[in-house]
DNA sequence: CCATCTTGTGAACAAAAATTCACGTCTTGG
DNA sequence: CCAAGACGTGAATTTTTGTTCACAAGATGG
């Protein structure tokens, strides 16, 4: 019963181990456990792949290719901050619902730490950073967005956003705490949160204190 | 050479138990490792508790005790939104540069994923849960926070906000995230970040579209 | 149709790690 | 100071899992 190993059978061997790393990390792997999934033999899965590292990075790659197509189209034309953000919020709703093994896999590498760490997130925020950074940069530049800002602070924190609701798309924790938090699945609400999240952007991007005559809180002169 | 297990004894074992969880997960985590590393044999550690599971039980009521512990003050004197932002901001990035390894425990047991996920994202969140609604709805209803924002949504982003500064703290991936987006470390840099936090936090929850006169960007009449 | 080569299989091997247990070492009550 | 009991030790056992390898099944070329 042998059954030559077709593109498609590689096909299914690289999802089967983007699952298991995203499952139980990059260590905890089962390779048997991937090569069952798959629908092999360990022997195979060992022919193909020298063993668990190798497997391991063209899972990553594999999944980093996915991440940088995903947003690849955001700065196709050209717009301003908030049509960035709303772009940048659709392309990475969807592709947590579209590839939620790939944000699963992110989440366990991110929490995993030792050496590797710095490496990956090198690899992984280099594909987001440089977006999120020239984007805020630009808005800044041209008077869109506040001026009194930290921009490589507000940066990171737009990206925190982003992460944090990528992850309660498709992870069992961040699920539960999205259920706990909004009631329902993020997978069925996409829409509340696309205009809520854009709604917190713009205002943390756009409003400063001194915009408002009154530095201090209550500020609904038209209600 | 036998030393009784003394008060201390057992501390290092929880403190070594919490280490190595938080390295390598739940299920990962090295029983020998965490002997060696509380300077006990696995024979004592296994007479203590049962196994691994009820030292992972004991592991982790440690720390969502200290978690607790961490926020109670946070509401002990009424204040503003503004005020108790301020609070929790300060509160958690204390807890993070303190107690590093409850808040890596976290980040790890996050991702693990599995049925265990709800019932985890329950018991932590609920702590912090909780507080940030109650505030929120409070600074609403007092008219010092807007009204066109989804409290449950301002809510989870806030709350999500506040775990990845904890994590970008003391977790290898996400420190080394802080360093591409801000350079340096953030525990040498608390005031930055809870100073811009708290700007983001402020405009994302007080300033909404319909106090700009005109809908759209663009707003710095007074520079 | 056969010899040979390529490719896949899963049992076997080795290393790592959870858990147990027979045996020391210390304490304590007398 | 001693016997009994409590406590701790780490080697041994068992289970799990990464990796290898002898063998088998199909392909290929003549």
């Amino acid at each position: 019963m042998l059954r030559r190993l077709s593109d498609e059978r590689l096909e299914a061997l690289l999802r089967a181990g983007v699952e298991e790393f995203a499952r139980r990390g990059r260590e905890g792997a089962n390779m048997r456990a991937i090569a069952d999934r798959a629908g092999i033999s360990v022997g195979a899965l060992y022919k193909y792949y020298g063993g668990k590292e190798r497997l391991f990075e063209a899972c990553l790659s594999r999944s980093l290719e996915a991440l940088r197509e995903a947003l690849a189209h955001v700065t196709a034309e050209p717009a301003g901050f908030q049509e960035y953000a709303r772009r940048i919020i659709r392309a990475l709703l969807r592709f947590s619902q579209e590839h939620g093994a790939y944000v699963r896999l992110y989440c366990t590498l991110a929490a995993a730490g030792g050496p590797e760490a710095a490496a990956l997130a090198k690899e992984i925020e280099g594909i987001t950073a440089v977006l999120y950074t020239r984007t805020i940069a630009a808005g800044q530049a041209a008077g869109d967005l506040r001026q009194d800002m930290d921009p490589a602070v507000f940066a990171l924190l737009f990206d925190s956003l982003l992460m944090m609701v990528q992850f309660s798309g498709c992870c069992d924790y961040y699920r539960a705490r999205y259920r706990l938090y909004c009631g329902g699945e993020l997978t069925e609400q996409e829409a509340r949160m696309e205009r809520e999240l854009l709604k917190f952007l713009t205002s943390a991007f756009t409003f400063s204190e001194a915009e408002v005559p009154h530095g201090d809180r209550r500020g609904e002169e038209e209600v």
